[in-house]
DNA sequence: TTGGTTCACTGAACACTGTTCAGTAAGTTT
DNA sequence: AAACTTACTGAACAGTGTTCAGTGAACCAA
């Protein structure tokens, strides 16, 4: 147990410190109500200490950022044990919607918010990258399962992608509330515009 | 022309001048990166003169937020002619995400920022309102032409803004750059993800 | 044990933000 | 000419992200 081990492990265990009270005041806040003093005195050090385990705001949302894709992936992964590959695409659909539905601050920073994509380093894009390929390799069973012929693989994942993000962004940025004056529940729009959404993936 | 009435008309022109500087700087900036001493700069005036036209900051947004669904609704009315039911649902799909690709800004403000959410005020919403109606409205001259038999307008109309608002939001906050691999444009996405879901539209 | 070095941390400082408001000066009315 | 009204200013307040000289404790070699 040498001292630059301690060291290593107490440099680590300063990070998740901030990182969890960043989750904590990020989710609460959002990002950019959220401030770098906030989540400072939420852990009781000075802010300077901050910028000595990340670089800038940016450098935490994008730690968050890929904890939210881990978190998906987790999520995900019991899904490879459906056999039928319409089914396990059905059944991602119903997760993906669950995770926006159940971890909306997430999916905001996952998925909407601008701040992560500044980096435009293509290594951080890794977990995203993952997730499509997720989506792309059903779509191929599917494919070797006689559905979606002649389809390109591309051009389909993205439809599809759209559909389910398009209802988890409305639902996110509350623009749901668009449909308040029917009195509809933004999770009955989730529900049935998904329903519909499978009825036509059945039939194309 | 007495002078209350030249005053009004200098109160007005003051607004437009406001607006003008902030939809270049919201535009230009977004948002959160534009500020108030920014827009006032760009007109020459101090800080606090905006505050005598503009409760908050918020309150410049809306009515940009106001003058988007204007100038949509405005790409949506000669649609009004086109005058089999689903080909003018076709023309509006189509209209809807060349709006998004040419006012990518616009889009953002109207459909994906959560800043002018904060009011709350129904009648804020208005514009927003007549867009979602006139979807409806093209669904159920669908139906009364034998389309969409049996489906719930409401649940409808959400499942394609949807599929719409998915893939003009992906393309708004720089998701397609996930298809940066594959080396395929942004825009091809769009054209041909809307096309599949046309296709799918078809045969529901 | 002493002295020197490294290291984590602090908190004041900088340049910015939205917003307010006492003060000014010009325009209008009496 | 005096009084009133109005539009505008810009300093001030409390907040923001970020930097950096300075502090003091922990470490290590002599």
């Amino acid at each position: 147990m040498t001292v630059a081990s301690r060291k290593q492990r107490e440099k680590e265990e300063m990070r998740t410190l901030i990182l969890d009270a960043a989750r904590k005041i990020f989710l609460e806040k959002g990002y950019f109500q959220a401030s770098i003093r906030n989540i400072a005195e939420q852990i009781e050090y000075s802010p300077g200490t901050i910028y000595l385990y990340f670089k800038e705001k940016d450098e935490i949302f994008h730690a968050l950022h890929e904890e939210g894709f881990s978190r998906f992936l987790i999520q995900m992964q019991p899904l490879q044990h459906v056999a039928e590959p319409f089914e396990r695409l059905k059944a991602m659909g119903r997760v993906y919607m669950e995770f926006a539905a159940n971890n909306k601050d997430f999916y905001d920073l996952m998925f909407i918010m601008q701040a992560p994509m500044k980096h435009e380093k293509e290594e951080e894009w890794e977990m995203g990258h993952r997730a499509l390929n997720y989506l792309k390799d059903v779509l191929k069973d599917c494919q070797a399962a006689g559905r979606f012929v002649g389809k390109d693989i591309n051009y389909l994942s993205f439809t599809i992608w759209s559909a389910m993000h398009g209802m988890c962004a409305l639902y996110c940025r509350e623009r749901c509330q668009a449909y308040h004056e029917e009195s509809i529940e933004p999770m009955d729009l989730m529900k049935n515009g998904y329903k519909y959404f499978v009825e036509m993936l059945e039939k194309l």
